[in-house]
DNA sequence: GATTAGCACTCACCGCATTGGAGTGCTAAC
DNA sequence: GTTAGCACTCCAATGCGGTGAGTGCTAATC
């Protein structure tokens, strides 16, 4: 257990560091406001404080640096909220603010907003489709015999397309049917639920309809390939990376660009929890070993009270967590309020 | 204008110079195999050719680099084309053979593998929209009264949704009949078309069938904007960019990555040249600052005869020029054929 | 007249020693 | 328990000579 005058010492700590980003000596230290004991006396806080494992030493004549223990504790009980800059409120306000058409232009603009205000890299995980209702479906015929597109709409006007096959003799008039009993039997049904039983139950009844039963299966199934998308990740200000000097080394960054250029892998960085409140993983903390000199804070919003998708701020361990909490809780906040509401009436 | 001599010395040193990266001395070049010459005589050439501003030297103890204008020459005159490798051809052949039901998964491969094959960067636009015909328009209301989703489908299987606001008191039969009315009188015609002079003309037409002028202008503006989606970017490989030892400095690279994270201003990369064949740009070449050190290969893809798309590579000055041109050929070829097979009968 | 051998010169790069400074650990005094 | 003092450590910056690749120039050679 930490003494209250150990805390103290470890929260300097970290503050000093993430703020200048040089080890911290027990001379910077003595001359902080809150603390005053002599460097000799930090020196041999600071030493217990090693020996535990909160701190480490780049080496012998340095000062310390927050080991990711050290970060850990700092987060989980010295972390002090001071309430977000008011520059920072009001360009997060004007964000929310603004007339978003496409669901996609919020996301977008999540990202970027969140990337250059904390001049982190910022991702942004689109609400999973599957658990909204389908709210209309339509099957356009192209050009070539047997080729379409499949278009799904859910209530929350969220559009899924897709290019499928159909066996080359089905008529104009096959296909009007089909578009009738789907629409008819989808109408309200989750996205979910089309993938799992729906298919197998409704394959009879559209054989009757189209007098044909393996047409009528490769139909659904094609059908229901539309309904798993992946999740769509956006991903906002990767440059800034770069920027941190603790990734200035070329070396070090490539394996994390890299991460985050494949969007269909950026949304596995974000931890798949779906509670409430922020969630701060630090170092080895995160499940991909890429990251390990990162730290990954995200946040859940929702839509009408059901959990819907993650945001999340990728940086150093070194980063400012107090800040990038309160901003996550924020934005997590707005979003789900702004998806709430415009998605309902 | 250059001696066949100093040609064969300029072709030389650009050669190896992008495969060693380093500058090429008289000696170097006077083991080459196809120049006999001692060093001295290769002295004077190159001191020549720097006069003439084909060569730069880095300081005057280094061996001689191409000058932009040398790549130029060499582009023009000099670069012999010697065929893809095999196992880049199979990878290409590979990547075309697929089954790629989405069109974006097409631009999206090609972009990945293009940056793999050259380990530069590869920009892949998607095709214009406004020159496809409109196939199926279609409008569905949300459960919010005013609030809809309208979706367009070309006859090439693109579908643009958007999210659009219809005055409240619109009903359930008015939405049909607006349809109807829609698709009667779209079918066929060019996205571009739509946005200018149909507007106007549908308009008067479709006060009637509403009984309200106001609002069928409103909803017609709605619906034109569905026919103007930015191009679509598909970038890959960026992280390959800091593999380069040019852009091994980190100071250096972070506007060019700055810049091609905001996939909107990606495609202003590729020069918006529509003729056949291959377009190289050579630094100060291309309109953008940031590229100044940077060399971007294009090439234009067609659907149907008629130019859709744009696909290109962007690496450093120091490129291997015969290779990317010769990949990006083939690909612009491939892609060609595969689109315009695909989209028709 | 073109080519080449020879030579002095330049300059980046490497290794090495030197120095300064920030910081520590330890001990003894307060 | 706290602090002053001191020797010690180690990084980072600086300076310096040696090395080698490469050049430009001149004079000899073909």
């Amino acid at each position: 257990m930490l003494t209250p005058r150990q805390r103290v010492i470890l929260g300097a700590i970290v503050e000093d560091y993430v703020r200048s980003g040089e080890p911290v000596g027990s001379r910077t230290l003595s001359k902080h406001i809150h603390i005053s004991l002599s460097p000799a006396t930090i020196r041999n806080e600071m030493a217990d404080l090693e020996d535990m494992g909160y701190l480490d030493q780049p080496h012998t004549s340095a000062g310390r640096i927050p080991s990711q223990k050290g970060y850990r504790f700092y987060v989980d009980n010295l972390m002090t909220k001071r309430g977000i800059e008011p520059s920072t409120l009001a360009q997060l306000r004007s964000l929310f603010r603004q007339r978003m058409d496409e669901l996609e232009d919020l996301f977008q603009q999540t990202s970027r907003v969140l990337s250059e205000l904390t001049q982190y890299t910022a991702i942004v995980l689109g609400p999973k489709v599957y658990q909204e209702r389908i709210r209309h479906v339509q099957i356009v015929p192209l050009g070539v015999p047997g080729r379409a597109v499949a278009i799904l709409v859910t209530d929350t006007g969220h559009v899924e397309d897709r290019y499928v096959q159909f066996p080359e003799d089905t008529s104009a008039d096959d296909v009007v049917r089909l578009v009738n009993f789907l629409n008819h039997r989808l109408a309200g049904v989750t996205v979910a639920s089309l993938k799992s039983r729906m298919v197998q139950e409704m394959a009879d009844e559209l054989a009757r309809i189209l007098g044909r039963y393996e047409d009528a299966l490769a139909i659904l199934d094609e059908l229901s390939q539309v309904a798993s998308p992946p999740d769509k990740a956006y991903v906002g200000g990767t440059a800034n990376i770069l920027a941190q000097p603790e990734f200035r080394d070329v070396d070090k960054v490539l394996p994390l660009l890299s991460l985050l250029e494949r969007t269909d892998e950026a949304g596995y960085v974000l931890p798949d929890v779906q509670g409430p409140g922020v969630e701060v993983r630090i170092g080895h903390e995160n499940a991909i070993p890429t990251l390990e000199n990162c730290t990954v804070v995200s946040a859940t919003y929702s839509i009408h009270g059901l959990p819907a998708g993650r945001i999340g701020i990728l940086g150093p361990t070194r980063m400012n967590y107090a800040r990038v909490v309160q901003i996550l809780e924020y934005v997590a906040d707005a979003m789900t309020r702004l998806l709430s509401e415009r998605l309902s009436g």
